[in-house]
DNA sequence: ATGAAAGCGCTAACAG
DNA sequence: CTGTTAGCGCTTTCAT
């Protein structure tokens, strides 16, 4: 592999030109510049980039973390993508770990990120007293978190609006008739699960429906748990007549449940879940899901980290995106199919 | 963030023997080694890994690099646990880049890769010509493909029996009952394309089944060629009475056409998919398909790739790991449920 | 067994 | 405008 001396021997200049070319520094004459540009096209010549974030000041290392909960998740997924297309039109290299939901995980990668000298970190922690997160905030690194922020702390954050993401489905099934709905939620100590729990609550407040301990169940976010806590719920001696699922991963594993039991959505039991999939529309019957923007939370996101790259004083935002109900066949006789 | 000089200084030792005690070298008096470990873990001392990456020897880095065809494919995010999960193990760090199926972003990410200073790179590659790929096994980087391999060039290469999965599943649909069999197929410049084919093809030999050339499609692989594609197969005159498709997002695809025209499944017609999902049972009704080993895939690829570093010279090889025919309920009367 | 020193490829400060 | 030079933090000789 040519390196920078190659070009500038080869060019007849000093190793430094070759690099201010390569910076589109203005201090080079026309003349010069060509002149190595030629060369490097014709040597082949890339920049080193390990050499380049060794040297370089923090925040032009050109690569930048991710660090995700879960990539078996497709929400997760979407999140990735959109900060993906953002990185590289702007240059930077995404190395992206996905910690799967584990702690001591996330901690063995937050050290990595450090020690290959990222310029900044998109994070989703594991809760908001993540120490390993706070940690690194505090040592001034710039960082983003999505989905989930941190407690009492100043950083950037993109996160939707979960309470009324929720209010909405809940209201939707009450108006369809049901009065006891079933409330399978993530693991409490994750944010966005307590704050959909409080649009359930202010959803049957508003419609003056009592609210039933016994029909709210907490899980760990995963397949498995929505399958167990559903068989629960559905065994109840009153079982509910509509079910919310906090997460995609809990819906599927819900409606695993019910179609093994041969019941029928939604005349036996509606569905509505968190989350809504591209190919929601391929399950039967088509689930109606509270969509969030994954893509765009990713890019929104990523947007805000290069901007705290480049200006570290910039004051700390937060923004809260929008959800959006989609409606569908699992809940009722909606015929409505928006997506 | 301290560094090696910080250390031998506070130890009162020489730089290189800091490095030494890291490096596990064997010629450190167990005293010296005692007082350093102490010092390193008092400053909370961390290695610099892109220093390391500069200065070390190729092979030595301890970063690869992931490159995958489409990170929304369930499939490949099972290669990817497996990946991630064994290079973990092994003190890797993945640089993990999706190429969405294009081509030029392959590309650019392949130089990136280069620049970064991988020690070896494990990518599924756009298909068995791939410039990109093959300049990049010319310059002598240890690369193992996965999912498919290259033409003509000595690589190592994990994939699976694509053929004979697909034999098995057509197979199974022939023996009960169906004789129209519709082939909704991916790209054709993707080799495992072909390979099912010729398994869909050898089956229909066996069992004396003329091939019918209108219910053979290819499409690109994607969700959306699925729906388009079935709409086609099951507006033709005499349509098929089951179906085969030839990845999970083409079976997604597929389902929603199925359903959106009010089919049922199998009773209207049949499906079989190529590739499982572990919600794949959370369908209505459970889908049959043939099931990959991704995880496994993932593992093995990285423990070749890892072999492969450290020893450039030993033989090729090209492991092919059996699929699995899960039957569930989406292609008629057989009760089993395998998943 | 340990210290000293070269240098990986690059950026940026300094000098002309 | 361009050349020269000092490191970034580490590994690895070469001495001792």
């Amino acid at each position: 592999m040519a390196s920078l001396k190659d070009v500038a021997k080869e060019a007849g200049v000093a190793l430094g030109t070759v690099s201010r070319v390569l910076n589109k520094s203005e201090n080079v004459s026309p003349k010069t510049r060509k002149k190595v540009e030629k060369v490097i096209k014709k040597l082949g010549y890339q920049r080193n980039r390990v050499a380049r974030r060794l040297r370089a000041k923090e925040g032009k290392t050109h690569m930048m973390g991710l660090l995700i909960p879960d990539i078996q998740n497709p929400f997760y997924v979407e999140v990735v993508r959109g900060v993906e297309e953002y990185a590289l039109a702007n240059d930077y290299a995404v190395l992206m770990c996905n910690f799967a939901q584990e702690e001591a995980r996330e901690k063995l990668y937050l050290n990595i990120m450090r020690s290959e000298g990222i310029d900044g970190l998109i994070v989703a922690p594991v809760h908001q007293w993540d120490k390993g997160v706070i940690d690194l905030v505090h040592s001034g690194l710039p960082i983003v978190c999505v989905d989930r922020g941190l407690s009492g702390i100043e950083a950037d954050v993109v996160v939707v609006s979960n309470s009324q993401g929720t209010f909405e489905a809940i209201e939707l099934l009450v108006q369809l008739g049901h009065e006891r709905i079933g409330f399978i939620a993530g693991k409490p100590q994750i944010p966005t699960s307590m704050e959909r729990l409080r649009g359930y609550e202010a959803a049957l407040r508003r419609y003056d429906i009592a609210k039933d301990e016994s029909l709210i169940k907490f899980g760990d976010s995963k397949h498995e748990s929505g399958k167990e806590l559903s068989k629960e719920l559905l065994s109840l001696e009153k079982p509910p007549t509509a079910l919310f699922t906090g997460n995609n991963l809990i819906t599927l594993g819900a409606l695993e449940t019910i179609h093994k039991r041969g019941l029928n959505i939604p005349d036996d039991i509606a569905i509505v879940g968190f989350d809504d999939m591209y190919w929601s529309i391929s399950l039967n019957p088509p689930l109606t899901a509270v969509s969030q923007p994954g893509y765009e939370i990713g890019r929104r996101a990523t947007e805000m980290l290069l901007q705290r790259i480049a200006d570290p004083r910039r004051e700390y935002a937060k923004v809260e995106l929008r959800t959006k109900l989609v409606v569908r066949q699992s809940c009722g006789s909606h015929q409505g199919s928006t997506g």
